[in-house]
RNA sequence: CGGGGCGUAGCGCAGCCUGGUAGCGCAUCUGCUUUGGGAGCAGAGGGUCGCAAGUUCGAAUCUUGCCGCCCCGACCA
């Protein structure tokens, strides 16, 4: 992509709304616009990153066994009377009326819908067991929206939901996803911290927050330290024998502040070993029984014909609000550092002096050479100065900046440099190429 | 939802107290010079001062109502 044909409107002063790190960031670097509070439109540069992190959750679904289908933001009113959360829910809930006067609801989650396609088609045990998810915007009418999309009205949200003969077989699908969150923020360049979360009246301990830590955490939590850099369990797991993993992730003391017990924390976690710190929660799975199934009558027949209702679960990541814990967990004073495997651009090629023929030159062979191995590249043909151009790329976070200019051309070098580390080094720039396309 | 605050050019702000021609910086456009870390000079364009009533000869400025947005708290993916 040619920056000169792009639409990047990056911002050299800070908007006065953004207090927080990745919601300013987020508005200088052009990836997102404020419509309404807690509403944003995403440009093309945030839109991009949504799409990666999308994606990544997606594979790491079907990888632990789910099976990605799409429900509508609009739901039925009387869905939602029949599980009693239709007058449960409260203000949060933007309940809207079609012309008929129907009652409709904007989805801010997806349980109901869930089991009423479920009751729909499935029948018998035979069936099971199932995960269904989906990646779809939510809206909440949040009482305050804040930090952008970090705790925004509307969000993207992968939710799957899963459904199980009996407990026992449920706790292997609850498992299966857990493992999966742990590769899914893995994956994103992130430490994500399984903790216990409240499981409210259903009770067990089937119920955990995944929390990253970042200094402007919304939550104060507490944890073992070698949580932390336990790293995650990879692809090649025996996904149907997950509980050791499992257990050896949560035999560590791990709370977020509601669950937080300070006694038992000093108990079990040695001094040098406690760590206290912010947190942001990107995800939260949870097992609910019959919560749902009951009332909704979702039902299968079991190997001895009687029929039970299932065993379900959910699991939600909060895909937008990811764009933000990732800025959060992985900036500097120049701007956001991207992961790679999230970044909207592998490279970013600039030309120091446009207009110069052999600068234009070499930059259109490097910007055709890489495109070529599949980079991703946002080439710099403006003619803005150098220094600005600097400035935008250390904003908008491409891992890699391609610097070619006539000073260098001149003694046949180019230079790379490292947004995360800030390292750059003169070569050639068929070696430049190659490093980049290694 | 309680408390606090803000709405003036695309962005950041001054002006409001004490009513009288709407300003500054950045950005934008034109020209010239410049080009290795957000360039310089000269010129230009752009605003029903959130909306609506009221007071007044006259309202960005005073009064009232409404709307929008932000921050702190309680609450949430």
């Amino acid at each position: 992509m040619r920056l000169s044909r792009y639409f990047l409107p990056v911002l050299k002063e800070t908007p006065s709304d953004a207090t927080i790190v990745s919601h300013r960031l987020m508005l200088r670097a052009g990836m997102i616009k404020q419509e309404a509070a807690g509403i944003y439109a995403w440009l093309p540069l945030g839109f991009q990153v949504l799409k990666k992190i999308e994606q990544i959750v997606r594979e790491e679904q079907v990888r632990a066994g789910a099976v990605e289908l799409l429900m509508p933001t609009l739901q039925l009113a009387d869905l939602w009377r029949e599980s009693g959360r239709y007058d449960d829910y409260g203000q949060e809930m933007l309940r809207i009326a079609d012309r008929k006067k129907t009652d409709l609801l904007y989805g801010p989650t997806n349980e109901e819908m869930i089991t009423d396609i479920f009751r729909a088609y499935v029948r018998s045990y035979k069936a099971l067991p199932l995960n269904l998810f989906h990646i779809q915007w939510k809206f909440r009418d949040e009482v305050r929206p804040r930090f952008g999309v970090m705790r925004g009205r509307e969000f993207l949200m992968k939710d799957a939901y899963s459904f199980d003969i009996d407990e026992a077989s449920a706790r292997k699908a609850y498992n299966r996803m857990f493992i999966a969150y742990l590769n899914t923020f893995a994956r994103m360049g992130l430490k994500a911290v399984p903790m216990r979360a409240d499981t409210g009246p259903i009770g067990g301990d089937l119920s955990h927050e995944f929390i990253i830590l970042a200094e402007t955490g919304e939550s104060q939590v507490f944890c073992h330290k070698d949580l932390v850099e336990m790293g995650a369990p990879g692809a090649n797991v025996d996904w149907d024998n997950l509980q050791g993993l499992v257990d050896q992730r949560t035999g560590l003391y791990a709370a977020t502040e509601e669950m937080h017990d300070q006694a038992r924390f000093e108990a079990e976690v040695p001094d040098a070993s406690r760590l206290s710190a912010r947190g942001i929660e990107v995800g939260h799975i949870f097992y609910f029984g019959e919560k749902y199934s009951k009332p909704m009558k979702a039902v299968v027949a079991g190997p001895d014909g009687v029929e039970k209702p299932v065993h379900m679960g959910s699991y939600g990541v909060g895909v937008s609000r990811l764009i933000g814990a990732i800025i959060e967990a992985s900036h500097d004073d120049n701007g956001i550092i991207w992961p790679d495997s999230v970044a909207p651009f592998d490279v970013q090629l600039i030309n120091l002096k446009t207009g110069d023929a052999a600068c234009d030159s070499a930059c259109q062979g490097a910007y055709e050479a890489l495109t070529k191995a599949g980079k991703a590249v946002l080439y710099d043909d403006t003619d803005d100065r150098p220094g600005a151009k600097f400035a935008t790329a250390d904003l908008i976070g491409t891992p890699w900046q391609l610097v070619i200019g006539p000073k260098g051309l001149a003694a046949g070098e180019v230079e790379l440099k490292r947004r995360a580390t800030g390292e750059k080094t003169s070569q050639s720039l068929d070696a430049a190429l190659n490093r980049l396309t290694a």
